[in-house]
DNA sequence: TTCATGCCCGAAGGTTCA
DNA sequence: CTTATGAACCTTCGGGCA
């Protein structure tokens, strides 16, 4: 009979990372007011140094209204290929502390360290030391929430930041929940925190003292599990390994399109940057999605089903354009163009693969260039459909092997 | 044979997160 | 010139089917 020890979670949460990225190499700009954005006047914040964030500035708004905002901030084009690169390797020293790790994102990750009591020590301990050994090893600030429950470990290290850390024994949960807005739960935006508020609820305590049903009926499955984290309950556990269920890749022009022409190539491009992915991953798509912005901002989706799964761009990109082509006349001009693919599968699994003879030649000619731009990351390297119809500099920091196409 | 019903599933859209 | 990118999950609706 095991004892039952309480759980050990600790969320881990890189503080401004891409600033503090930046600043590896940029020493002389810590102090300052710092944006991460692309440039363009269509980009939004991607992180923001704490001192732009006094001015108000947030991540995803609009790097035009940040700049009215915080004039005089540096605005610092991203890297990402660097981040994820800094990232790879910090999520490699968690795995020195645990096996049983879950990355939810580029900066931050769950780790279940129950089993390293011993090792490490308690909760104070295990927190003070990963904060130290993060610092050290990679110069970057981060905050540690450490919890018997994933979501309050999570709220915790929210509330850590910047640079802190916090624990929350079990035995003081409720008292820390209760005392939160709604909006603070992991899983309430601004939507749902509206019919929360309409409801008469602001704080956790009062969501907690509302009749489940009530809630179920205002906020169906949502409303369930909103009752359950009030009262602490969180059943979910760090898991190291989640299949993915969908991979895909979007783009905002510059400026809107309305040619076929142009839509067709933007399309190819999305599809041969999912299709590399999908083939590095071993995977096959049996369902495609469109999705598609209009200048006004409102957005449409549209998904098909494939004849057979695939990893082929031209066969991903066949079934957008027959996608696209069902919407019909365009009302507006096109802000937006992003390719999903969708309900994924092992190449190797038990789904047969085409052996069509037109598919089997495009997966050999496009295993070929995977293997090429593996080789020479850099190279402008895609079908020449692609290569010719996009042109002019590209801004973005992309690992797609079509990423700059003209010089 | 026809209709009602319940269930499953795919598609579409919306919400939320980092 | 307002509003990126990538992914998961939820709700709703309609069709297929027993």
């Amino acid at each position: 009979m095991g004892s039952a020890r309480a759980p050990i979670i600790a969320h881990v949460d890189m503080d401004a990372f891409y600033v503090e990225a930046e600043l590896l190499d940029k020493p002389q700009l810590r102090g300052r007011k710092i944006i991460v954005a692309a440039e363009g006047g269509r980009s939004v914040v991607l992180s923001a140094s704490y001192e732009a964030r006094a001015d108000g500035v947030r991540s995803a708004i609009p790097l035009s209204r940040a700049q009215q905002m915080s004039p005089e901030a540096v605005v610092l084009p991203p890297q990402m290929s660097r981040y994820r690169e800094l990232s790879a390797a910090i999520m490699s020293y968690f795995d020195t502390l645990t096996a049983v790790k879950e990355q939810l994102s580029v900066d931050e990750a769950f780790l279940d360290l129950t089993g390293a009591v011993r090792r490490l020590g308690p909760p104070q301990q295990m927190a003070r030391r990963i904060r130290a050994e993060i610092r050290e090893r990679f110069g970057l600030p981060a905050s540690v929430g450490i919890a018997d429950r994933k979501f309050i470990a999570k709220i915790a290290s929210t509330q850590a930041k910047p640079d802190g850390l916090l624990i929350v024994p079990p035995a003081q949960r409720l008292e820390f929940l209760h005392r939160l807005e709604v909006s603070a739960l992991w899983g309430v935006g601004p939507k749902t925190a509206e019919t929360l508020h309409q409801m008469g609820l602001r704080t956790v305590e009062q969501l907690a003292h509302t009749p489940r049903q009530t809630l179920i009926r205002r906020l169906g499955a949502t409303g369930e599990h909103l009752h359950q984290l009030a009262w602490g309950h969180d059943p979910r556990a760090v898991t190291p390994v989640r299949e993915e269920k969908s991979i895909g890749a979007e783009e905002t022009f510059a400026e809107d399109l309305t040619e076929d022409d142009d839509l067709s190539a933007e399309l190819l491009h999305l599809a041969h940057r999912v299709a590399a992915r999908l083939r590095a991953a071993g995977l096959t798509a049996e369902a495609v999605s469109l999705k598609l912005r209009w200048r006004d901002f409102s957005t449409v989706t549209r998904t098909s089903t494939l004849r057979h799964p695939t990893q082929s761009a031209p066969v991903l990109h066949h079934a957008v354009m027959g996608l696209l082509t069902s919407l019909g006349q365009r009302p507006q001009p096109v802000r937006l163009l992003g390719l999903r693919a969708e309900r994924l599968h092992g190449a190797d699994g038990t789904v047969q693969l085409s052996i069509d003879a037109h598919e089997d030649s495009w997966a050999d000619a496009e295993r070929a260039l995977d293997a090429v731009s593996q080789r020479f990351p850099h190279a402008a390297l895609a079908p020449a459909s692609v290569l010719r119809r996009r042109h002019g500099p590209r801004t973005e920091d992309t690992d797609s092997p079509t990423g700059e196409a003209g010089h």
